[in-house]
DNA sequence: CTACATGCAAATGCTTTGCAACCTA
DNA sequence: TAGGTTGCAAAGCATTTGCATGTAG
């Protein structure tokens, strides 16, 4: 199947408007949430499909952090983020992609190099105010 | 419970030193599998428990990487890692822990950085030739 | 019309947990 | 002998999938 095989159904469509406007990193659970609002008949199975297919098509993203469910990021661009270690809230890490560290390993690996993940952990200001 | 209420049993043992000579970065099912034979009547559950506690003692550290099952890393230093993305399978990163990149952050995010973690994704060389 | 997409429910895969019996310190 | 630990099985949870029906192009 091609890309020009894809159709842009109503669900299709309002999943990829709601991880727009959401502009956080929502799993697929916080974005089926939302979606049935506005569509109450949609399932969760076909929010997964369309998150998937809508990565493959390259207009969006999704993530996979370590240790936590998976995530979609509206932006397709590769970036790095922060996580939560206490409540999972992801946001993006303000730094621009270190793109000479891949080079870094080539003569020091037999793998063939194809990206990196780069994650930081910390606390987001809620639960940094609500440790007990 | 301390540290020091832990008992040193036969699952526990063998399934610490199964690990550190296993020396690469096996799954919680993969230890399981050698263990048994050394420990017939072995539980999957032991091996997750007593992983997850060897960790705990800071003698062994668990792995979370991005989009794969747990993987269980008999140094207990931070280091980085590549992952095979055909494979799964999971090595060092020969490349020193940069330290300096979470003081980075400091000024630019609202979150209190506690750590980062740093995964290269790759193709490994047993997969790199079997590409069909 | 055709074949991609959906809703539903069941299945999957990894990991965790409740519990009674067991064994280490 | 106290209470941490085990084996077993069942539960948990996110995600995937089979299938009959629906619908976009």
């Amino acid at each position: 199947m091609t890309q020009s095989d894809r159709r842009m159904t109503q669900q299709r469509k309002t999943i990829l408007d709601v991880l727009k406007k959401t502009k956080t990193h929502p799993s697929a659970d916080e974005i089926y949430e939302i979606v049935k609002q506005k569509l109450p008949r949609i399932s969760l199975g076909t929010v997964y499909r369309n998150l998937e297919v809508l990565s493959e098509l390259g207009m969006i993203q999704v993530l996979e952090l370590s240790g936590s469910l998976k995530r979609f990021d509206w932006d397709p661009n590769k970036h790095y983020h922060i996580r939560c270690i206490r409540c999972d809230r992801v946001e993006n890490a303000p730094i621009a992609p270190m793109r000479q560290l891949e080079n870094d390993l080539y003569e020091s690996t037999v793998f063939e190099i194809v990206g990196h993940n780069l994650e930081f952990t910390g606390l987001c200001p809620r639960c940094t105010e609500n440790m007990s």
